[in-house]
DNA sequence: ATATCTGCAAAGACTTTGCAACCGC
DNA sequence: GCGGTTGCAAAGTCTTTGCAGATAT
């Protein structure tokens, strides 16, 4: 997808900030994850193409990647932050699997409507909101109600 | 309200702790509060009664009383924890204003029928959710409609 | 050429842990 | 008295910042 990889570049030059070697890197690597991923999981992967390159500069280029509106920051209760796309997709919510860790991601309008409509009970100016679902995940319950040995799979972190 | 003190003094009893001086010192603070509190304002609270008491034991005592089933942590976000009480209230979510801090508990039986239900789409098994709203709390909005000088009433943190 | 960047180390915010002195029971 | 506790300091985790040398335009 080199076209996220184009707007960052365009939003570098319109910020009078530069394309350099490592940022390319940086965003490439980022936009070539499907998921959501730790800057200490993109540091990693970056790593392996070039060693030099810093876990501070992963941290300094995912905020550029934030302000430009390519990625945005989550915060899912744990330690870290998770970075994900932002592009064009619509709002989301999350269900993460306590378990492995898997991420999926859902809409649902009804609820949004139903939270309009709380925060209109409360005269509440609603901004934004959060809703995280977690539970075991389809495979992780197979595993659990089969008594198997379950092997926490950790995802890339 | 000493039956929420007394449910810890048995907790520590029945698990061989001690109900030490600290101890007691801060969970009276603790459920003297009507809000949700960070570690470091509980700590403030009880320094006022005990100079001597140190930010740890708050820690440590806070720790206590999740695991006696009295207070839950709450994460918004923000760098630090917030607790507040568990005792017998029901589950409930929240509101925060994005302006002045106030958190505002609500309930909302059809938005909980609803997780449910994108769930079992997913053969997701829920364990627990979390649904926060951000957005501005009645009287923000009016400073912010008034076009008034607004003044950050941070909360006591 | 020069203003921006990088990477290191260090600092910062929040929370936990090691340890010697201390104190309930 | 014994074993749990405290408070200090130190460590740990995640993220940001200061700075001298390096680099994009």
């Amino acid at each position: 997808m080199p076209h996220k990889h184009r707007q960052f570049q365009q939003y570098l030059i319109r910020s009078g900030l530069k394309a350099t070697r490592q940022r390319q890197l940086i965003a490439r690597a980022f936009f070539a994850t499907n998921t959501h991923i730790s800057a200490e999981a993109l540091y990693r992967r970056v790593s392996g193409r070039d060693p030099r390159i810093g876990l501070v500069t992963v941290y300094r280029t995912l905020k550029l990647l934030k302000e430009a509106g390519l990625a945005h920051e989550r915060q899912f209760g744990e330690g870290r932050a998770l970075f994900e796309h932002a592009s064009s997709e619509r709002h989301h919510d999350h269900m993460i699997c306590t378990d492995c860790g898997k991420i999926t991601e859902f809409e649902n309008c009804k609820i949004e409507a139903l939270q309009e409509q709380v925060a209109r009970r409360f005269a509440f100016t609603l901004q934004y909101h959060k809703l995280e679902l977690y539970g075991l995940c389809r495979d992780c319950r197979a595993n659990v109600s089969r008594g198997a040995g379950r092997v926490r799979a950790v995802a890339a972190r």
